[in-house]
Order: C-alpha cells, then sequence, then structure tokens
DNA sequence: TTTTCTGGTGAGCTATTGCTCATGTCGCGG
DNA sequence: CCGCGACATGAGCAATAGCTCACCAGAAAA
C-alpha cells in the first residue's frame, strides 16, 4: 500500500517535472491539470528534483573548463579528464563533479558486457554513486578499495559499494575489515585470507577505478572520519605525506610512503603507475597539493576536478 | 568579432545555466558571480534554455505513459513505441513527441558508422528537426521522402532536410519536385530522371524513416498547406482515404489507394509492410483513425505520441 | 561625420515560486 | 473506540524570476 502510493506519488512528481521543465507550465497550471492545489504541485516539482527524477545535462562545453582539462590531459598524460565550471559561492562543493563523476559510471555501467567497477573513499564519490540513474545489469561487478568497518570496530560507514550494487543489480564486493590494523604483521595476515584476495583479485581486474583524493593536513577526511588518529596523521605528515588515495598516504612526488600507517592500511594500494582507468575526484584549494602529487606520481590516470582547482594545479 | 561576442556570450549562458540548474544559485548570486545585473543574468539564463544549451531529461518512466507505451509496442508489433504525458490544455501540441523524436535522431545520429535517416512531413518531425543536438557526423545521409517545392511550384516549404543537415553536417537529398505532378504520366517520367531516382536509391536504404501521419478530413494538413485542392481532398476522402503519410492517402484498412491523387505523387511511398524502421509521429484525437489504419496496415513500425492519442488508439 | 539601427542594459513592476505554519487525515497501537 | 504520531494539505507571505520600458553603445549606412 505504502509503496504503491509512493509509485503513484513519484509518477505524479515525474508528470508535475515534465510539464513543468519540459512542456514549460507554471505551478498553477500544472495543480489544475493534476486537480491539486499549487502548493502540492510545487511539492511534486520540487520531489521530482530531490528524487532526480529529472536530470539537468549541459549540453554546451564551456570553453574556459575544455581548455583546462585538454591542458591536464596533456601535461600529466591522462586518459580522463573534466573540468567543470567552479561555484565561486562554494569553492569545496563536491555536487558539481558529483555529477560528471554519476555520469561517466552511468556510461560504464551502460555496458551490456560485464564490467568491473572499483570504488575508493571521498564525498565526490559517495555524492556521485547516489546520482547514477537505475540501470539493471546483473553481470557487472562493483568492488571496494577500502574496508568498510570504521576505526572503533562497531560501526560500518557509508557503503558506497553495497549502493551502487543496488542501483545495478550488479554483484558487490564490499572489503570487510577495518581500515587500519593494530600491526603491519597483523595486516599481512588478514589480507592473505580467503574473502579478502578475493576481493583484491577481483579489484585488480577493475575496467574502471574512481577514488577521492584526500589532502594530509590538519582538516584530512581520514582524521575527521576517525580513521587515523591525531598522532598518527601528523606522523605521517613528518615522514612527508602530503595527500592520500584510499588511505595511502603519499609524498609531495606522489611516491607512497613505506612506514607509519601505510605499513597497517588494509586498503588496496593504488598502482604505480596506474595501469587501469583510475579516475581521482577532487576539488578545492586544499586539496592541490595533494592532486598535484598524484598526478605527477602517476597514482591517477583520470581527473575529474572543477575550474578552481583545475587553474591552481596548472600554475603550480 | 561578433562571433568571439556570441561566443563568449553563450559560454556566460551555459555557465549561468550551470550555476542556476545544477548549483541551484538563484539569479541574483549568479548576478555577483558573473559581475552582471540580476536582469543581465536572468537574460543568460533564458537564453541558456533557449539555445538549448541545458537539456532535461526524464529520468522516471511516467508509469502510464510506459504502459500505454509497452501496450501498443505489442499490440501492432512495433519496434519502437513511445509514449509522452499528454498536455490538457494543448492537446494539440507538439512539442512533447518533438522532443522524443529529437532524442531519437540524436542518439540515431550519435552513431559514428554512418547512418541514412529518411524524413517525411508533419510539424511533428519539423519541430524534432529542430531540437536535434548538433553534432558533426559528416558521413552520415539526411534524405527527404517528399517533394519539396509547394504546388505553386514557386516557393519550397521548409525544409526539414536541410535543417538537419545544417546539424550534423551530413550530406543531404532533398527531393527537387513538385509534391504533384499534373498526370500520372509526367509523374511517371519524373520519378526516373537521374537525380530523383538517387534520392530514392538513398532513402531505399535508410536505417530510420521519421514520418509524420496526416488525417484526411476537413482539416487535412497537405490541404491547408496548400498540396492538395479542396477538390482533390474530397475525392480521396470518397475514395475512402482517411489518412496520408508523405501525402500517400489510405483508407482506414491501412491500403495504400490506387487511384486519385496517389497516381500523381512524386513523394516516396511508405514500404508495405514497413521494411525499415519507420516511425510515425503524430498527437490529437482527429489523428486516432488515421494512425490506427497506418498501424493496423503495417504502413509504420513505430510511434511516438501522447498518452491520450495512444489510450484512444488502444480503446477502439 | 552624422544618422540610424541593432542589440544589450538596468530599473522597477508583477507574476510565479518556495516556504512556514496551522490544520486535517490516515494508519496503528492501546 | 479512541488517541497518537506521521505526513500530507492549503493559506498566506516573503523571496525570486520574468518581463517591459526607456536608454545607451557600437556598428553599419548615409
Amino acid at each position: 500500500m505504502a509503496a504503491e502510493n509512493d509509485k503513484s506519488r513519484l509518477d505524479d512528481a515525474a508528470r508535475a517535472g515534465w510539464l513543468y521543465f519540459i512542456a514549460g507550465h507554471t505551478q498553477d497550471e500544472i495543480a489544475k491539470m493534476l486537480q491539486v492545489s499549487r502548493a502540492s504541485a510545487q511539492r511534486l516539482v520540487s520531489l521530482c528534483l530531490a528524487e532526480r527524477l529529472i536530470t539537468f545535462r549541459l549540453e554546451h562545453p564551456i570553453a574556459a573548463c575544455m581548455e583546462l582539462a585538454a591542458r591536464l590531459k596533456q601535461r600529466f598524460d591522462l586518459v580522463h579528464c573534466e573540468v567543470v565550471p567552479a561555484d565561486p559561492a562554494a569553492p569545496q562543493a563536491v555536487a558539481g563533479i558529483a555529477e560528471r563523476c554519476a555520469n561517466l559510471l552511468d556510461s560504464t555501467l551502460r555496458s551490456e558486457t560485464p564490467v568491473i567497477v572499483a570504488l575508493g573513499t571521498g564525498r565526490a564519490v559517495r555524492a556521485a554513486v547516489e546520482r547514477v540513474t537505475p540501470i539493471e545489469r546483473p553481470n557487472h561487478q562493483i568492488v571496494s578499495l577500502v574496508g568498510n568497518i570504521s576505526a572503533d570496530g562497531s560501526a560500518s560507514f557509508y557503503d558506497t559499494v553495497g549502493r551502487l550494487a543496488d542501483r545495478t543489480g550488479a554483484r558487490h564486493y564490499p572489503m570487510p575489515l577495518p581500515f587500519l590494523m593494530s600491526s603491519e604483521d597483523e595486516r599481512n595476515k588478514m589480507v592473505r585470507i580467503e574473502p579478502i584476495a578475493k576481493v583484491k583479485a577481483v579489484a585488480a581486474r577493475a575496467d574502471l577505478r574512481l577514488v577521492g583524493i584526500g589532502q594530509m593536513d590538519q582538516k584530512a577526511q581520514v582524521h575527521i572520519d576517525g580513521f587515523v588518529t591525531r598522532d598518527e596523521l601528523f606522523e605521517m605528515m613528518r615522514l612527508g605525506a602530503i595527500g592520500e588515495i584510499t588511505g595511502w598516504a603519499y609524498d609531495a612526488k606522489g611516491r607512497l610512503l613505506k612506514a607509519g600507517t601505510n605499513k597497517r592500511l588494509t586498503s588496496i594500494p593504488p598502482e604505480v603507475p596506474a595501469k587501469t582507468t583510475t579516475i581521482g575526484a577532487a576539488v578545492g584549494a586544499a586539496k592541490v597539493p595533494a592532486i598535484a602529487a598524484a598526478l605527477n606520481g602517476g597514482l591517477i590516470n583520470g581527473l575529474i576536478t572543477d575550474e578552481a582547482t583545475a587553474r591552481a594545479i596548472l600554475e603550480r
């Protein structure tokens, strides 16, 4: 019953959205057509937006962004690069790049032949997954590059892989491990056990890796999310860490560190150099050094970012 | 200079549209960001819409429409069928189906391998062509199924084929003939001359035919547009004509008539049964018998219509 | 050089939209 | 059967968007 109701409500929302955005009617007219109050029509339209029943696609390649993308692509020898217009009011806003990441995932997942998609960390990646158009692709595989058990061992954090699998019906491989083990030995033991080895094997064959890039400073996401302690963070910074991909800290030249938390990480390290298509997704002035290092070190061979960040990277 | 200006203006329009629709800012905020007055920001947003720099895509298959489409597809054994929500305020409005037709053309034309698209008559087809996303495909071919010289011999009517070719850079084959010749003999002579034979040959290999469907009554488009006289129209109606496709009149069972204006038509007749993908595009209560006949007679094997029309067709 | 014309601009008004709040309705458990 | 919580609804208001108008700048024509 509730589902029935929901369905017809979404249906109306879609209809309202259609009449509003495509047919160009006012909400008043739509209200009359659908026999509801104007307020309800407004709610339907905004529901349509909220549920992403309708999406906006920018057809026009904004020249400035295209040019930045082309320069980044050439300079760092990337297989894929997208630059979206910056949003001066919210320089950290992830919406723009999430949209493009979702688009990339969409087109990758649309393939009829089975593909393997590997997902890393990051707000952009999470937001992107939410925006993927549902499509039935049971033969695809979605694999996590990072452990999905948080530091305190109890809660599992936001389950990106599961969400994407929901939307595609694909098989998925979360990584049932804590992010950090207590010692190097223990890490080595854990990564050898059967289910984990399986995940690693699938990840190694991924057609697309989509990863966030974190900066290693006081505001490092890995610390904010509670995956590493303040002391661990400071130690890595002392060792030269400037950025992090799936938790793996690297220095200003994009070389993975061989010490500190990197010895106890369970997540799958970036390939050096990146062989499979590995797209980094990140925006913000604070991340510029981290992104530039990842590009220089060949930790990623694709980038989705915004105009301001792209400019900053190129001007270094 | 003008081009430069236009370009940067469209660029700004795209940027404004992006900030408005995707980032969700108000026009006031956008005005501040782009350093223009709010009025200009509003103009940029509406320009963005007018130029179709941004498009809306409805992700949610509206259940009712989907169901109607599925039923039509099964009942008449169609290769393609789309039903868009009806617009109660304008039952004849062609915007909705034009959007879908444009989409169909878009996806057909997006192909890298050369395709041939054949276009018939009708407001929906015309409007669809206007909405096609420009894309550079010089190896495609666009061919007209109907003569583009109007009855009085002077003016050429709306040049659908040319417009579509403009947007794709494709080769195009208009048909440099009057719609009707003065006698059967003359028609037979004309259709055998070299350039026309060439057009017919290309049309025969079309991958997609997109045709309008006209009803044969007092409001027949072929008459309103001045292609056939009132007397000719009435004669065809007396002979049982109920609809027409590219001018070819057919009866209630979808059989092409072998008399009257059909003997003097220069346009390429519908195949019976339709072998290549032939999509009919039409809406409106008045067209229901004509559409139903075309479906029953197999003159078309695809249909794009609206909800109200779809319902009426199924309820006959 | 002056005139005319096209097209862009900001001011300001009105229609449209988004949102809040008080109220109503439905399903569920007591 | 009644009360309770969760929403959905419509009224009404403030914010936002769309539009008209008078004006201006630069290009083309005289």
